[in-house]
DNA sequence: GCCAGTCTGTAAAGAGTCCC
DNA sequence: GGGACTCTTTACAGACTGGC
């Protein structure tokens, strides 16, 4: 199937790469309302548990808004109630005005992803009392965990946890609050506004409705990624798809100096692209591991010529870079990593490495890696700061002399 | 041989529980 | 009281499998 037109725009890498940038929005925005404007912005914000420094979704903010508190967002999810956890890109916090729209996905769970619903899918007949159970407890009781049934109610923890996210998945359920990781289950009709719950939308809405959402919040569009679309589509099917919204006059193909695969960008961003005078942040930024910028990790290496992945989930013999490590932005490059850790006791951010990317290294930078250190440490209210291997490795001795 | 899809190993913090 | 242990949360990366 030939999806290329000849109508097909050439960028160089450097256009692209400011377009991807910039709407990114990086430190565009201010205080509680800044971050909510940021999630709207970035579509969703994907959530992970790991917290070696604050917890990706809070690092993503921190990028945004310049005076960025994690207490913003959990006012915004569980005092406001603007926003919501649910399936996008993986789990994920969402604005709440998409609610509606995505109670199509939670009435029919079973067209769409989550291996582990699929697992308990085969296990729904035999839970029918255990949901029944849960379902009627909640509503008798209020919030509750997983936790809570183990030890209070004749449920098995395991078992609570399998029935609350099955019910979660399916929308009878929302996140009430987190405490620590665990996270209390309330009754949906009791914790949103009733116009919320009672909208369903259609197949086909929710189809055009998240198609829609994925490619503004990737930016560049690419049939590889492994959540393209974030709907169950096979290859064959994303290129009819394609193909569609560029007859459609929805989409366009677009080629990028030095690249052979074809990208494509949601016509609607076609002028932004083509703007490049559009001002960008200039600060360094440490990028979270799963930040809505390194979503597709493939389009990354292409355009930055930068080749990044998290080493969290390699065995450690494997990890060259570090357990946590985080690529540096600078401008619309990427110029290093660096591998952070919080000891919360102590109050100091040991940083295990930060390695700047060859020729990367002016003496210019090490005043903006400092504000950028500085910035890091207040965010995660750390009075003090170890750094134990630097490249080049005089940086070591720069910094320090800064920041000490 | 290549590509798409599936399965598994991996690790962290915080809260709760158990036992000395 | 406090240390040791367990449970909970998550999905990427790499290994593996199967189809063409």
């Amino acid at each position: 199937m030939q999806l290329e037109s000849t109508s097909s725009k050439e960028f160089s890498k450097e256009a692209v790469r400011h377009f991807l940038v910039f709407k990114q929005g990086f430190l565009q925005k201010k205080g509680k309302n800044g971050a909510y404007d940021a999630l709207r912005q970035l579509e969703c914000i994907q959530i992970d548990p790991i917290s070696v420094v604050h917890p990706n979704h809070h690092l993503v903010l921190h990028n945004r808004v310049v005076d960025y508190k994690p207490s913003h967002l959990e006012e915004l999810l569980y005092k406001d109630r603007v926003a919501f956890e649910y399936w996008c890109n993986e789990k994920s916090i969402i604005p709440i005005e998409d609610f509606p729209k995505f109670r199509y996905r939670m009435k029919n769970p079973s067209q769409f992803h989550s291996p582990f619903y699929e697992r308990i899918k085969a296990q729904s007949k035999e839970l029918h009392k255990e949901i029944k159970y849960v379902l009627s407890e909640i509503k008798k009781h209020g919030p509750l965990s997983s936790g809570e049934f183990e030890q209070k109610r004749k449920i098995e923890g395991k078992l609570a946890t399998k029935v609350l996210n099955l019910l979660w998945d399916c929308g009878d359920l929302v996140i009430h609050h987190v405490e620590g990781n665990r996270r209390y289950f309330d009754l949906t009709e009791r914790v949103l506004p009733s116009n919320m719950n009672e909208e369903v939308a259609s197949r086909e809405e929710y189809e055009q409705f998240i198609i829609h959402k994925y490619m503004k919040a990737y930016g560049l569009v690419d049939i590889r990624d492994w959540r393209f679309s974030w709907l169950p589509l096979k290859i064959p099917q994303r290129k009819a798809m394609i193909k569609r919204m560029i007859e459609a006059d929805k989409l366009c193909p677009i080629k990028i100096e030095d690249i052979k695969h074809t990208y494509y960008v949601l016509k609607e961003n076609l002028s932004l692209l083509e703007n490049s005078d559009t001002a960008i942040n200039e600060s360094i930024l440490f990028i979270a591991p799963l930040d809505n910028l390194l979503w597709n990790r493939k389009m990354i290496s292409d355009l930055f010529d930068f080749d990044y992945a998290w080493e969290v989930y390699k065995v450690p013999e494997k990890r060259i870079y570090g357990y946590y490590v985080m690529p540096i932005l600078y401008g619309t490059n990427f110029i290093g990593r660096i591998d952070p850790k919080l000891d919360r006791q102590n109050r100091k951010m040991i940083i295990h490495s930060l390695l700047l990317e060859e020729k990367c290294f002016g003496e210019n930078l090490v005043d903006e890696l400092v504000a950028a250190l500085q910035r890091f440490l207040s965010f995660h209210e750390a009075s003090k700061i170890e750094i134990n291997k630097t490249s080049p490795k005089k940086l070591k001795r720069a910094l320090m002399r800064e920041l000490s």
